[in-house]
RNA sequence: GCGGGUGUGGCGGAAUUGGCAGACGCGCUAGAUUCAGGUUCUAGUGGGAAACUAUGCAGGUUCAAAUCCUGUCACCCGCACCA
């Protein structure tokens, strides 16, 4: 008998043996082709791992581990996005410097990490807080400077009333901060802005180039929103001004019954003295800028809105003179700002003009304009639109921006969803931004030579109530010299989002350690690009969108040499609570891995997390399921007690030894891992079937479980004296024509229905086949008495007999 | 509203170039081992006494449908007045 199976014993024991041994360093080795596997890498919290996290990393972990056995020179390491609110909060909260919460919560972290036996290359280990890590967060910014997509703009932004900070659009959830849940309001302020829709096209195009998962690529597409259409001049009555609008539906000139401008469009203030109602106006405008993007858009069902009266449009097709409103169901950050309203064929315009009584002229054919909005763009026949009559929707937009651009009044336009990205953080912990302000010369960067810029030691990080910056209290780091003329400047104080540090840790993993480059040009160019990107659905848009905008940038300046930076991207679902609710402290059902790996042990929390369902659902946790998964573990390691001599497959377990190693094989790289380890416990219960297992059986087995629960497989590899350790075997191989059985049973139907069935050779012809099956009492007695209309054999899979 | 997804036993889930629905695991039932067992092993386990009947619901195509088509309902996720 075979000692019992301890993991807690044996999962260290390996653990000390990897960290010593070192199996899992990445080196650049030319002999070999290499495998970049990466996962993100985690926001260090306080509360350490979650059994969320587990569920990618094993994933890819066994992605990693299969690659190395298949030969290949795998580069799989970890890291901290260890910037953001929380650790300040906390750091403020306590009176903690960030620095050392962060190195706490790092260090937690990795214990963690390293009791699952992931098989990092830990001598690559990064920390985007660390000033050799975020000078280079930070050079990479002073070229965006350089190149002009880092500006600074005086932007309505969201401000958390409870962070104090700004947020970006997308960090906004259903009118809330997303971090906190605090309210969010609108306010004025400078910020540092990433020209981000330089890039839009190209960031939409090259998703063609790439194999994201459908959905990844929907996703980022819609963020994108890439519409055409044109821009068109409005003549603005009695002045040499034109109101300049985006529209899609250029075609339905001849339907603008009136304008609307967003409320804070500068027309309503140059035109101040011309405004009759200007105190209305500016009410209006007062109370628009109490409210969110979100309330804007979203609460307010009932549109609402004021004329500009004194102030007249020309529609330039029609030359008909038509009211400008304004409304706040426009928006200053979209198009225009202003539009031109068409309420025939669009409904909020249709709404809009029902509720003030605005014209509503048909031009398109096809609906009935007076209960509803024709916004049918597909099919539809234009009418009331003077050169424009009879033709299709289509035919009608070109022929009307062939027509706009005749007369110099308009002209095609593509315009984009996907707005700049707003840079700034009033916040302490997060990257410096490194440039200085000079009165004489501007904005001036710090010199490379000088990077990084670090955050100053400070006793008080407390955001303050003007929303500065904390660093702004610090007189003698504000002080400084402008590094252009030496005069006196000061520096920003402004820091980057949690987004930048983690735009571009996948090309630090690469050469972690450099300090003459963010990565050397021969480390990019043997590992980059990332060959398979694993990470949540939360991340697809805004960490995927901002990390391939850096790359394609760093790309155009010739520091790395493929324009994406991952060939493949795949994401996990989540892990639920019991009762298929989001795991979270305030409803008490949070499951900490460490209590798992020490009842059960990490190998069975590996199996569990990998069993537990479909890899990219969502999946409820169960204390039941990986207690099942200890179970199978148990049985996988007494299979020691059952073991025999032989270097060859048995006869009688060949077939299911081959087609496990099929189904196991393909599952992984499909991420099918419940699949492919229900497939291994059906092999092990077979084993336990027969009472015996041969060596070489055993060594398959081991090495085909081995990405999923390594402790153990190692263990048992050693403990049955095989040579050198598992985790530098081959990967087997399959042979085709051994997974498939000699005899099969094969159902007979009659009318579609079974009723009996029959065992055949896998050459029977379909004549032979016949006979066993006619020979079959149930079938005679079935059919007796009865014709057969047809029969149909599918070779190998059923036989049916229509009878009547 | 738009886009994407999902509906299968008591539970998690398998099976889709249409071909024996319920693999694998949990739970449950019975028996064996055990002083004992939240251990292990063996057998059984969708419903129904049976004919039969079952993949959210209603139709359709087919020799054959969880899988294809039409309609419909429910839930989840993302986006949300983007002109």
């Amino acid at each position: 008998m075979a000692r019992e199976y301890n993991p807690k014993e044996i999962e260290k024991k390996w653990q000390d043996i990897w960290d010593k041994e070192e199996p899992f360093k990445a080196e650049i080795d030319r002999s070999k082709p290499k495998y970049y596997t990466l996962v993100e890498f985690p926001y260090p919290s306080g509360e350490g791992l979650h059994v969320g996290h587990p569920r990618p990393y094993t994933a890819m972990d066994i992605i990693a581990r299969k690659r190395r056995m298949e030969g290949y020179n795998v580069l799989f390491a970890m890291g901290w996005d260890a910037f953001g609110l929380p650790t300040e909060n906390y750091a403020i909260k306590n009176k903690i410097h960030p620095k050392i919460v962060t190195e706490k919560n790092v260090a937690r972290f990795k214990a963690q990490l390293k009791s699952l036996g992931y098989s990092f290359d830990w001598s690559r280990e990064i920390n985007t807080t660390d000033p050799e890590y975020y000078k280079w967060t930070q050079w990479i910014f002073l070229k965006l400077f350089e190149k002009g997509l880092a500006y600074k703009a005086e932007m309505p932004i969201n401000w958390c009333t409870q962070c104090k900070v700004g947020l970006a659009n997308e960090e906004v959830v259903n009118g809330v901060c997303e971090r906190c849940g605090g309210q969010v309001v609108r306010k004025v302020k400078k910020q540092w802005m990433l020209k981000i829709t330089d890039y839009a096209e190209k960031l939409l195009n090259d998703l063609d180039k790439v194999d994201y998962t459908e959905k990844i690529k929907t996703q980022q597409r819609n963020w994108i929103g890439r519409s055409e259409g044109a821009e068109v001049d409005f003549k603005i009555k009695g002045t040499d001004e034109c109101l300049r609008v985006f529209t899609t539906r250029p075609d339905t000139l001849f339907g603008a019954t009136y304008m609307v401008v967003s409320p804070e469009h500068p027309i309503i203030d140059k035109y101040k003295d011309k405004i009759k109602n200007y105190e209305e106006i500016q009410k209006y405008k007062q109370e628009a800028s109490k409210k969110s993007d979100f309330e804007r858009t979203e609460l307010v069902k009932e549109k609402t809105g004021v004329e500009l009266k004194g102030l007249k449009a020309i529609n330039p097709v029609s030359q008909k003179e038509i009211p400008i409103w304004i409304s706040d169901y426009v928006l200053m950050s979209y198009g225009t700002g202003a539009i031109m309203a068409v309420p025939a064929h669009d409904e909020r315009d249709w709404e809009f003009a029902k509720k003030f009584n605005l014209p509503i002229i048909e031009v398109v054919k096809g609906g009935n304009v007076n209960e509803a909005a024709f916004t049918d763009t597909e099919s539809g026949i234009l009418v009331n639109s003077d050169f424009l009559n009879g033709m299709e929707v289509s035919d009608a937009k070109k022929k009307m921006i062939a027509w706009l651009e005749e007369k110099g009044i308009g002209k095609k336009k593509v315009n984009y969803k996907l707005r700049d990205w707003v840079f700034s953080r009033q916040r302490y912990w997060g990257e410096p931004i490194p440039l200085v302000y000079c009165e004489k010369c501007g904005w001036v960067p710090v010199p490379e030579s000088e990077l990084p810029v670090t955050l100053p030691d400070v006793e008080n990080y407390m955001p303050t109530d003007t929303g500065e910056s904390p660093l702004s209290n610090i007189k003698d780091w504000v002080e400084t010299t402008c590094p252009k003329c030496g005069g006196k400047a000061t520096r920003e104080t402004d820091t980057m989002p949690q987004w930048a540090g983690s735009s571009w840790y996948f090309l630090r993993f690469t050469d972690p350690h450099n300090n003459k480059a963010f990565a050397s040009k021969e480390a990019i160019d043997y590992w980059m690009p990332v060959d398979w990107y694993n990470g949540g659905m939360e991340h697809t848009t805004l960490h995927l969108l901002y990390s391939r905008f850096w790359h394609k940038f760093l790309y155009d300046i010739g520091c790395v040499s493929m324009p994406e930076p991952y060939v493949k991207r795949t994401s996990h679902g989540m892990i639920l609570g019991k009762n298929n609710e989001k795991m979270s402290k305030s409803r008490g059902n949070v499951i900490n891995p460490d209590d798992i790996v020490n009842e059960f042990g990490a190998d069975t929390l590996r199996t569990y997390e990998m069993f537990i369902g479909a890899f990219d659902q969502s999946a409820p946790w169960s204390q039941q399921g990986v207690k099942g998964c200890r179970r199978f573990l148990d049985r996988v390691w007494r299979l020691m007690d059952i073991v025999v001599d032989g270097d060859s497959y048995s006869n009688e377990l060949e077939t299911k030894m081959h087609q496990t190693i099929k189904k196991v094989s393909l599952d992984f790289e499909q991420m099918k891992f419940n699949t492919a380890i229900a497939a291994m416990m059906s092999l092990v219960n077979d084993f336990y079937a027969v009472q015996k297992i041969n060596k070489a059986e055993l060594k398959t087995f081991l090495i085909l479980l081995n990405p999923v629960a390594p402790h153990i497989t190692e263990e048992m590899w050693q403990e049955l004296g095989f040579e050198g350790r598992l985790y530098n075997q081959k990967w087997p191989k399959w042979i085709e024509e051994k997974t498939v059985e000699n005899t099969v049973e094969i159902a007979i139907q009659i009318n579609g229905k079974v009723r009996s069935t029959v065992s055949i050779s896998i050459d029977d012809d379909k004549a032979t086949v016949k006979e066993k099956v006619m020979s079959n009492e149930v079938i005679k007695k079935n059919i007796e008495g009865k014709s057969i209309v047809k029969e149909i054999y599918i070779p190998g899979k059923i036989y049916n007999i229509v009878v009547k």
